[in-house]
Parts: C-alpha cells; sequence; structure tokens
DNA sequence: TAGACTTGGTCTACTTTGTCTACTCCTACT
DNA sequence: AGTAGGAGTAGACAAAGTAGACCAAGTCTA
C-alpha cells in the first residue's frame, strides 16, 4: 500500500492516549486510558504492535527505562507523541470536524 | 476477527459524506464529498469496494436506479446510511471527542 | 526457599481494511 | 463506426488491527 496519509482509526487513539498520559505513558497506562475514554480494551500484543508500527512511521517514540529504581532490570518502554504525531493528531481532528460539521441532527449533541 | 466494534477511520469518512449528501449519494458524488471536506482523494475502486464491505456489516445500503429517465439502463447507486451506520458514528465520535477533551492546548483550536 | 503469581513486554500468525490498476458497459458526439 | 466519458466491477496486494501464547525479573507466601 502506498503510504498512507491518514491516522488509521487505532492509531488515532492510541496516540490520544499518549498525548494526555503526558510525561508517563507506557503501556498499561495506555490501555487504560483506552479503556477509561474510548470504552475499549485491547490486548497486549495488539498495542504494542501498533506502537511499534507508529513508531517507525515517527508519529511517537520511546525511551527504555532500565530499572535502576524499583523494577530493576526489567524494561519499561516510557512513551511520547513526537511532533509528527501531533501533526498528524491535528490533521485528522480536522478532517474528522469537517466532515461532522451540519450533521448535529442526525448524530446528536456529544454526549458527555 | 471477532467482529469489530469500531468503525475503521476511512469507513468513518465515507459514510459521513454519505450522511452529508442526504438522499443522493452516489459514486462520485461521494467521493467529490470526501475530497471537499476532508481534502482526501480515492480511487474509485477503493471507494466501492469499501461501499460493498460496509454494507456486508449493515452500515449502509443502496438502491440500484435503474434509469427510466436518463442515462437509461445504466445502474447508478444510490446510498443510505442505516440506522446501525449512524449509531456507529455517533459511537466514534463520542469516543474520539472524549480522548480530544483536555488536549485542546496540545491541538491547537479547531481552525475552521 | 520452591512454587505460584504479577508485571511489562515480545513473537507469531491471522483477519480486516485500505488502495490501486485494469477492465466493462452504456451513451453521446462526430 | 470510432472515440471519449461517466459509473461500476474485478482482482490483487499491502497495511492496519487483533488475539494468544510465551518470556524474564521480581514478589509473595506458606
Amino acid at each position: 500500500m502506498p503510504p498512507k496519509a491518514f491516522l488509521g482509526e487505532f492509531e488515532q487513539m492510541v496516540l490520544l492516549a499518549i498525548a494526555k498520559l503526558g510525561a508517563q505513558a507506557y503501556g498499561p497506562d495506555i490501555s487504560g486510558e483506552l479503556e477509561a475514554s474510548a470504552g475499549r480494551s485491547v490486548s497486549r500484543g495488539a498495542l504494542y504492535t501498533t506502537l511499534d508500527r507508529m513508531r517507525a512511521k515517527g508519529l511517537l517514540d520511546w525511551a527504555v527505562e532500565t530499572g535502576d529504581d524499583s523494577r530493576s532490570g526489567l524494561p519499561k518502554r516510557l512513551f511520547v507523541v513526537t511532533p509528527e504525531g501531533v501533526a498528524a493528531l491535528r490533521t485528522s481532528r480536522n478532517a474528522l470536524l469537517n466532515l461532522w460539521h451540519g450533521l448535529e441532527d442526525i448524530l446528536g449533541e456529544p454526549s458527555r
């Protein structure tokens, strides 16, 4: 497939979850956030493969925190959204907002 | 794959475009709308396959308008979003709205 | 202190989506 | 008849989404 210009649906959610978690986004937190905000649960496998793929695309990055502190020896990956990631998020959001615009009557008011 | 509960990114856009077009959504109009609202262009093949697949999932449906009027004999498909489709759209929107919430500083104000 | 459990992550394999190119039909035009 | 254009169809293949089993380093706990 010729490199896609848009964020996939799941990719988008994952990126948003990380952004929301700020500086402490590691695996389990991300799925927790996804579960909480989007009512969606994912298996670890699903999550990590997506994470890896997005890194290959430069949308996010991570630092391996080899524990000097607790959990010594066990790796822990701390994820961050790159500027490219933020840009992609912005683009996606604008497109969606645009498409939603004018459909309030059909879609109803955002239920928050 | 156990039936997916979420709309893919492209599926979502297509559904929205149809909803927006109301009663006269046929192929070319949809891609026109996509291009206009989302700045995205697709080949016919891409569009129709997606359309077919979504129909299989009950998210939309169509009527073949065999032209008594103009274009006699030539099929033309008029698409409509089913109630299931609308529901899916709503769910997706809420999830995204939820995740976006609180990230205005990072994402910036919606540029519309 | 052996065995069970917990954590955060890796690997593999498979399904669904996204997307293209290359037709096919019919109509209208010349 | 010959060609151009509009609307769809077919087939193929890559990318994204997902699950499940598996692993290593700690922590209990009896």
